[in-house]
DNA sequence: ACCTGAACACCGTTCAAGT
DNA sequence: ACCTGAACACCGTTCAAGT
């Protein structure tokens, strides 16, 4: 049921609209589906109308992906223990990224969001990795770790058989305990002296 | 310079040869150029004609995938140190990885491969881990983060800037050491007690 | 069995024209 | 400024026909 229009009355399209639209096929029918000709159709207006408002499909992905990372939990500002702290942070981005399985492909092939909430969330990892010791270039490395280790784990979890010796799919609950591990081996390795 | 036919000869098209020059075009040209209709014009057929010998160009990319990961160097099977082994497999893999950074995006697409090549690849390494004295579930929990890991860091590693952050892009042999150091990491949480 | 020409059902994007 | 119809230059894949 697409919203009536009044006769004469215009799309109305904006950015964000188109958007919310975006997500909302992503979330429904899957990455594959987001075509400009679908997005189009859902919003009522012809392909062409939608580059008054989107520079290009890849900047249209670039928005989304920027987008669903504002839904990341961060943690206070006043964190006691800094380790638990990147713990949670890494963990709420899994959380988050698993939760919108369909985009985590695109993550992938976009090299990770790269827009203001990209920005932020890197910003507070390495205020926490500050408060553990770990600063300049050893601060970079932990966190471009970090970023590939919980996008690739995402990335592998979701969907398909991943290894192929996995008799049976392991179970969510079962990944989820897996991505922990992992997480907290490198959290050891990084907060630790050399 | 195509390879000249005589009049009536027939294009003798094998699966082999449809592959390796799946491999040549991915190598001169990224995996934007490989197309269907582009691989057809290399080997002088129609497009159509690779149908008979390939089921579908995701099949087809499936095959390049396995194919690449034959070059991964294996330790020697009476490897004294497990731990150096473990090194050694992930870094070759890294290494051949990033030889064939266009196939990079592929291997995340399709969460990794799963021919023959990366099973074997994938034995190997529970070999090396149950050496260590790690076996069963945990085992199996070891070779997904390390895979993760690996085609994850290399995916981030090649093209573009990868983190907002980066005020200057990390050289060549940074990226190296810094993923040294994650694997370091990981393996030393894989072989601590708990 | 293997290849061809032609076509089907799509894509993202651009252009000229309308309001 | 924003939208439309039409078109451009592509895709992967299928089908009927030839050898």
């Amino acid at each position: 049921m697409q919203p009536l229009r009044s006769l004469g009355q215009r799309a109305g399209l904006t950015h964000a609209r188109v958007l919310a639209a975006a997500r909302e096929l992503l979330a429904e029918s899957g990455f594959e589906a987001l075509t400009m000709r679908s997005l189009a159709l859902r919003l009522d207006v012809s392909p062409n109308a939608l580059y008054s408002h989107v520079e290009s499909k890849t900047a249209l992905i670039d928005d989304v992906l920027d987008d669903v990372l504002s839904e990341v939990k961060t943690p206070e500002s006043d964190v006691e223990d800094a380790s638990a702290g990147l713990h949670a942070i890494m963990a709420s981005t899994h959380e988050v990224l698993l939760a919108h399985a369909d985009l985590v492909p695109l993550f992938l092939a976009r090299q990770g969001a790269r827009g203001p909430n990209a920005q932020e969330l890197g910003e507070i990892v390495l205020t926490l990795l500050a408060l553990e010791g770990v600063d300049g270039p050893r601060a970079r490395e932990a966190l471009r770790v970090l970023i590939v280790y919980t996008i690739g784990f995402t990335a592998f979890a979701t969907q398909a058989p991943l290894m192929p010796m996995d008799q049976q799919q392991p179970s969510t609950g079962e990944l989820a305990m897996n991505f922990d591990s992992g997480l907290r081996w490198l959290l050891n390795g990084i907060a630790a002296p050399n």
